[in-house]
RNA sequence: GGCGAGGUAGCCAAGUGGUAAGGCCGGGCUCUGCAAAAGCUCUAUCGCGGGUUCGAUUCCCGCCCUCGCCUCCA
């Protein structure tokens, strides 16, 4: 498999470096508040990734932390009146349902900020020992930037001008470092920090944020792993700091790959509460969207181009036409599916890992060509569409017809899209009354009594049930 | 101001030095008593102006416009 790396700028191919497994890391999120579906491209992207991965034949390591402690779960448990661990439980709990709605593979080891204080502190005593940390007056340790000679090679700072609080945002523990690029590997403790302190050889305080996935990294996959990935906006400042502390530490490149996803934009602008286009996943469902439309929206365009989520359509009506879009794509395949299955004769589920025995793609290959080549998920979806244009399902053979459905059962495996589930038994679920009427309705068609049949059609509308007629008889479906 | 990404049909979005995948929507056709469903099918000279080339949407230069980031936002 090849992929864009952002340290090299080119597109490299992918190699395991013990030879066995893809080991890797993913900054995981925050866990103060619902995880929006900008948050959620990243993570659905990164799951692509490692599906295709292991589909192609390399087994992963996957690992995603957890944030949960830093100035805005410690602001938010405050004003909660929780705990720290109780208010990011919770969120994280939240976060895990979604992820499993949307079908993410749970990652192989997640762990979280606070359970690994004691690793952190160690790392700064390492960095002060080594002269790249230094304790300010206060009792919190900066990094000292000027120290580490490769420091700016991953967001290209070297070539650029650092323009101090250009965010607009500047802290106000701002004067205790030595340059305004040092950053924070331990905070002195706070009076609105709460119980949230622990102690350190500097005094009492908590770790900052960037050191967590340096120890967290260090601790389960060593000085040298993969592949390390995030959103963009971790390339700076996040990364470039978490390969200062990892290399300054370890004298060791930190990650062979960097895996960089682009934003989502909604309507054409970022995302924020303010401009009312704040989403999340648990609103798209309360709207009548299934988490399967959502991730085809999010796969729909390449990683590293920006996504436009369309939520309003031309009136500005909040109505979501990429999401009704990706409803009826997603039908499209789900029957395709389902005709290859039964003309295939293929009775069993196919889970995930099954997929991976699979060997001839058939028709599906290009799409899966797609994938490996720089994770292009909306071409692998493009060559599903022309691959299905391309099979007459009725003149395949039962072999050819299962050797389809496999192929494009994979593909479906490495995006991770769950078809929905074509209705062909919804007959027994419908009410006696119902039933008889539709029934009526279909004598009074054969006995070209127009009116009578019209009127029965349209009473079973009023009734919420929708008559399909087709060349044998008729289907009744429900309205939604 | 710096860095980066981008402008492809009504919308979303791939791709290529030799006249452009796919999805949604919309139109047409088939089927049908009509409709729905289903199937088939149609719709773009690739932001603007130069240049290189036999030939550019694809390379180079300039311009216009959009978006993102610039210390804790995926």
């Amino acid at each position: 498999m090849r992929l864009f790396d952002t340290m090299s700028r080119e597109v490299k191919d992918l190699q395991s470096s013990d030879g066995k497994t893809f080991r890797f890391y993913c900054c995981g999120p925050t866990v103060y508040g619902p995880a929006h579906i900008g948050n959620f491209r990243t993570f659905v992207l990164q799951d692509v990734f490692r599906r295709t991965l292991e589909l192609s034949g390399m087994p992963t390591y996957h690992v995603r932390n957890l944030t949960d402690v830093d100035d805005k779960t410690i602001r938010d448990a405050e004003a909660a009146g929780k705990t720290l661990k109780e208010f990011t439980d919770f969120w994280r709990d939240r976060f895990h349902d979604d992820c499993n709605q949307l079908n993410n593979l749970e990652p192989h080891l997640e762990p979280s900020a606070v359970e690994h204080i004691p690793h952190q502190i160690a790392m700064i005593e390492e960095l002060m020992e080594k002269g790249h940390a230094y304790r300010s007056d206060d009792g919190s340790v900066y990094y000292k930037v000027s120290s580490f000679e490769g420091y700016g090679r991953l967001s290209r700072l070297d070539q650029r001008e650092l323009r101090a609080g250009a965010s607009g945002a500047v802290s106000d523990d701002e004067y205790e470092k030595d340059s305004v690029s040092d950053f924070a590997l331990w905070k002195s403790r706070r009076e609105d920090d709460g119980e949230n302190y622990w102690s350190s050889p500097w005094g009492e305080g908590r770790p900052g944020w960037h050191l967590e996935c340096s120890a967290m990294c260090r601790e389960y996959l060593g000085d040298s792993f993969d592949l390390h990935s995030g959103g963009v906006d971790l390339v700076f400042p996040h990364h470039e700091n978490e390969i200062a502390q990892s290399e300054a530490c370890s004298g060791h490149s930190m990650a062979d790959h960097w895996f960089h996803l682009t934003h989502l934009l909604v309507d054409g602008g970022k995302m924020s509460k303010s401009a009312g286009n704040f989403y999340t996943l648990t609103q798209l469902v309360e709207a009548g969207f299934s988490p399967a439309e959502l991730r085809y929206v999010l796969i729909s365009a390449h990683y590293r181009q920006p996504l436009n989520f369309v939520a309003k359509d031309k009136d500005g009506k909040e109505s979501f036409p990429a999401l009704a879009g990706a409803g009826q794509a997603l039908q499209k395949i789900a029957k395709f599916a389902h005709v290859l299955k039964q003309q295939g004769k293929v009775d069993t589920p196919v889970g995930f890992d099954a997929l991976k025995d699979v060997t001839d793609l058939g028709s599906f290959a290009a799409a899966f060509d797609g994938l490996l080549d720089d994770l292009n998920t909306p071409d692998a979806l493009g060559q599903v569409f022309s691959a299905m244009k391309g099979i007459k399902p009725d003149e395949l053979s039962e072999v050819e017809a299962r050797r389809e459905f496999m192929g494009l059962s994979v593909i479906m495996g490495a995006l991770g899209l769950k078809l929905p589930v074509v209705e062909e038994k919804v007959k027994a679920e419908v009410p006696a009354g119902i039933a008889e009427m539709a029934q009526a309705r279909w004598q009074a068609k054969q006995d070209k009594d127009w009116g009578e049949a019209d009127r029965l059609r349209d009473e079973l509308a009023d009734a919420g049930w929708e008559i399909k007629d087709t060349k044998e008889g008729y289907e009744l479906c429900p309205k939604n």
